[in-house]
DNA sequence: TGGATTTACTGAACACTGTTCAGTACATTT
DNA sequence: AAATGTACTGAACAGTGTTCAGTAAATCCA
């Protein structure tokens, strides 16, 4: 019986139109501007057609999220290319910071914005792990190489993690202006930042 | 004359009094959920009264994280009473993020939540000088005594804010489940992380 | 093939949001 | 006492996420 799984594929590709351009209008205009009915129009449908889809509008931020974990992943893959795992290590750092600044809508959709999705991460909790254990395997890799100063993977991947995403996320929020005033200098400052932090947590 | 001060007097009156209920309210259920209707029935007036004192909800927040940074200050004062530079750091360090675990809906607010008060910090920018100057002065007698490694203090400040901040934020956004699974735990490490951070950046 | 059933979709409706503004009632001034 | 100024109201506007009775087409079964 071949209808049901026509019906199956449509049912994919209608989630896929979906998801689609809900990514790219939450890229354009932001998370919270970007509304169902908007959504709707762009994929020329009636808007109580996408909750046959997506339960509601966080489960097609869910949904858009997990995408975003995996191009951030790609970006570690294309960009962590050194075969000494310090200098994988601030690559990461550097393709992170990069990221954040070259996709902010993303950025914050994916790590600041406020949802069920980015609270309750106990049925959501699995979406970005490929790319955090990417991450946690690196530091492995540096810690059993006595690399850095820190003796638990998870220790050194809470301190990394915190101060890169310190770093985006108060740029984000122009909180940097105090102290970084010419804009054009911010990603030459917060990629010498990372790299200073970096060589002060060597072992 | 005295009617025209007396005017001027209520007036001040009516502003401390829906900032006082706004303030509340967002510390009960957050700034997206608390909205002009909701006060206005607090204070017991109209809608359109709100209106009559602040121009829109942002000025609302700018009001509100005004007296938000004012309090960590106070946090601060309070809570830095050692005479060595290095310690009163590390007293600093450790009152921020106990601010943030103690008071999650005010630091969303002064930090995370995205609203124009937070975007264009042109016009709205000179609202945490003093808690920031704060930060400030402490690093550059610290940086004036050779005690870090960092040569101006707005490269120290950059950092040891971001490492306060990731550390405060990713736990707000619940990002920290992965690394910490026990939630009663999570002061402590965190307290620990700025611990061991302040550590690494000692001259 | 023809009638019953399942499926996909619609769009009006509900309860909310921030914000505006004509209208009103009271305080102050002349 | 009449005219002016001020403070406040609450209905209205345009938007939001979400639901659901109604419809039309596709599929199934006899």
């Amino acid at each position: 019986m071949g209808i049901s799984e026509r019906k199956e594929r449509e049912r994919e590709e209608m989630k896929t139109m979906i998801t689609t351009a809900a990514m790219k209008m939450f890229l354009e205009d932001g998370y919270a501007k970007t509304s169902i009915r908007n959504i709707a129009d762009a994929i020329e449908y009636s808007p109580g057609t996408i909750y046959l889809y997506y339960k509601d509008k966080d489960e097609l931020l869910f949904e858009v999220q997990g995408q975003a974990y995996l191009k951030l992943l790609e970006a570690f893959k294309q960009n962590v290319t050194s075969t000494d795992p310090l200098e994988k290590l601030e690559q990461l750092g550097k393709t992170y910071v990069s990221f954040g600044l070259a996709n902010p809508e993303l950025y914050d959709l994916m790590f600041i914005i406020r949802a069920p999705t980015n609270v309750d991460e106990t049925t959501h909790g699995h979406n970005g792990d490929a790319t955090f254990n990417y991450l946690i395997n690196l530091i492995e890799e540096c810690i059993q190489a006595d690399l850095l100063i820190f003796k638990s993977a998870n220790q050194a991947a809470l301190q990394i993690w915190s101060m890169a995403h310190g770093l985006v996320s108060l740029n984000l929020r122009c909180r940097l202006k105090v102290m970084i005033p010419e804009e054009a200098s911010i990603p030459e400052i917060l990629h010498k930042a990372i790299e200073e932090y970096l060589l002060s947590i060597r072992a």
